[in-house]
DNA sequence: GCTGTATTAGAATAATCGTTCTAACATCCC
DNA sequence: GGGATGTTAGAACGATTATTCTAATACAGC
């Protein structure tokens, strides 16, 4: 019985491209597009140069790939947390307060790499962009779907334009991911959230 | 009688730093730093590569510069336009909406300069990090008076936490210009800026 | 017209950029 | 061992980066 076959019978390493694609994510993430370089990248992941161009194509395509993985983990982890939250307004609490503490950790703040990219590199190309609202519109069903189940169970007054205040989330979230740049008092930006969360009431 | 003396009695143009350095800024603003090559300033400021040297420094120097100018005007003008707002709702709102509008208009939107930078550049340069954080504790210093006064007058609750309230509203308008380069529509925005203003009811 | 300064266009420099190429080595299946 | 593939370190490439330098020109006051 052949293993998996087809392509590669006589290999070595065979290194997980996951983890690659993890630690470029996190790079790009950490400095940014325009200030990753390639020789950061090539020190970074642990392959070698030329099977990173074999791999993932092109710097820009690599960042492409991370941004990707980026929102995808993003917007599901986000989801799932939610999903165990039984009361909506102190799930979007826990929810945003948790941000602050996961973003703060390390000492400094990277931020958000969707905030990141949209300061960088919107308005620049049309794919790019395409890409970008797609994982705003997909964070803010997220919200949408979890705000229409406080409304179902009474939670949220019917009265609430649950569409706007999904946008509203998002952009809260933003304004927080840029602001926990500067100012690294977890106290202030709890007072922040539970202020900004008021609106539900 | 001497003109200006003690320096510069036999120059040509006396070029206008003021001018020049404004469009420095508006190319950083456009652009971003990592992206604006000094090929791009020299193309763009209209003065020659050495006497940009000689004016400015190097191209930090002249991009510091450049911010120092966006952060003074910026929180300038926005207290300006606050003092003539005697309601303060109102004049939050209407300040917020005309943001939208400016940030939008010329097709695609720029953002905010500091808000860009922050994302940006933060945590990289001791030097940058206090000027960031320095104007933003000046825009919620404006922020701020203006909620004083709205409070001493009435239209705002007494029991409004409103060095909190500051906080949030420069969070907020970071939020609105990082949501302004990926969401191009004045109503959305506008809805969002009325739903995040109503925690002052 | 001479002197001193402001200003210019653009060459020169050294470093770094993203990308491709080369040559060697490792590992698997036959 | 032979052959194919995966992987490597690092050289090589041309383009672009920020910065400095050179040589020429423009104009003010004397």
């Amino acid at each position: 019985m052949r293993k998996i076959l087809h392509r590669g019978n006589g290999a070595k390493k065979q290194f997980d491209k996951e983890k690659v694609l993890d630690k470029a994510m996190k790079l790009f993430w950490k400095k940014g597009y325009n200030a990753t370089s390639m020789e950061d990248l090539v020190s970074t992941l642990g392959i070698n140069r030329a099977r990173m161009y074999n791999t993932f194509g092109s710097k820009y395509d690599l960042f492409e790939q991370s941004l990707d993985k980026y929102t995808t983990t993003n917007a599901a982890r986000i989801a799932d947390f939610l999903y165990y939250q039984l009361n909506v307004r102190k799930g979007l609490q826990l929810l945003f307060e948790n941000l602050i503490t996961e973003v703060l950790s390390g000492g400094t703040s990277k931020g958000c790499l969707m905030v990141n990219t949209t300061t960088e590199l919107a308005n620049q190309n049309p794919t790019l962009d395409e890409r970008l609202k797609e994982s705003r519109l997909s964070l803010e069903t997220v919200f949408y779907n979890y705000l229409k189940h406080g409304v179902d169970n009474g939670q949220i007054s019917p009265y609430k334009d649950i569409k706007t205040i999904s946008a509203y989330l998002f952009t809260l979230q933003s304004g927080l991911h840029v602001n926990s740049k500067i100012n690294s008092s977890k106290e202030e930006l709890g007072k922040i959230v539970t202020a900004g969360l008021s609106i539900l009431d």
